[in-house]
DNA sequence: CCGGATCCGTTTCGATACTG
DNA sequence: CAGTATCGAAACGGATCCGG
């Protein structure tokens, strides 16, 4: 019986219901891991991101579960291990991320390499399209 | 001299250095205000969001104008009101809301009007370019 | 009035230690 | 390996106060 709180009763506005589920340091960059760097367990999360502690990143996989961005499953090779994934709606998020990067990529000092910056820039389509391409190959 | 934390030490990760600026629960909700609902004031904001707490917004306005994602000026017609504004930073990051704007659209309930949604979709270089003419027009 | 700053109780975060 | 427990630090939220 916690008292509601201001961000509880957000607006219908879409800006705001993605930052009920995103508007955190934390998600997007697990997102990122998942979509972009081949990610997939929580150790890997756990090492690679850029130091999240372990407590956060169990409560942030939970909530990325539960808004069905993320799914996690047994590893079928290895039966102690979990594998996170996204899901249709956590690929979804990729040209969300795509615009992000541009626009890091143009204001501030980031190690995005031009090229790749570039691709997205020109080739934004063809770009996401491989992006969904790798995912639906399960890699 | 407080101690470095984890967030302190990011990667230079394009996404990592965006969620920096912007990865919290109003940053983008102010800038949204700035892009779409011609908010411009303190009050405006403070009315407009969805119940943003004084201090947290005068926090926040100050870090986006340190970010130069917007700037703060005395209004001219009235001498005891200010005015915010995005600065060009800040209006390159409408693809990243059109973005986010499609992708609550398609998976969560919101109350965007169907139509907006659907020229985002289909005419989206046109949609930003009729936002970034309003915005120099100084709308 | 407008644009904050201050105070203070509550919530969340972060670091580390610990466990099934 | 994949988390949970704990505890101090920081951020948040609401109310109120203050300077111009």
């Amino acid at each position: 019986m916690t008292a509601p709180t201001a961000r509880d009763q957000r607006s219908g506005c879409p800006i705001s219901i993605a930052l009920e589920l995103l508007g955190d340091a934390w998600s997007l960059l697990i997102v990122r891991d998942l979509m972009f760097k081949e990610r997939r367990t929580y150790k890997d999360f756990l090492e690679g991101g850029e130091g999240i502690a372990s407590n956060i990143l169990a409560d942030r996989l939970r909530r990325l579960e539960a808004a069905a961005i993320v799914r996690k499953q047994r590893d079928p090779a290895d039966a102690r291990s979990f594998v996170y994934r996204l899901t249709a709606k956590g690929i979804d998020l990729a040209p969300v991320l795509v615009e992000l990067v541009i626009w890091s990529a143009r204001h501030e000092v980031t190690d995005a390499p031009p090229s790749v910056v570039k691709t997205m820039r020109n080739d934004r389509t063809g770009f996401i399209a491989d992006v969904r391409k790798r995912w639906q190959a399960g890699a």
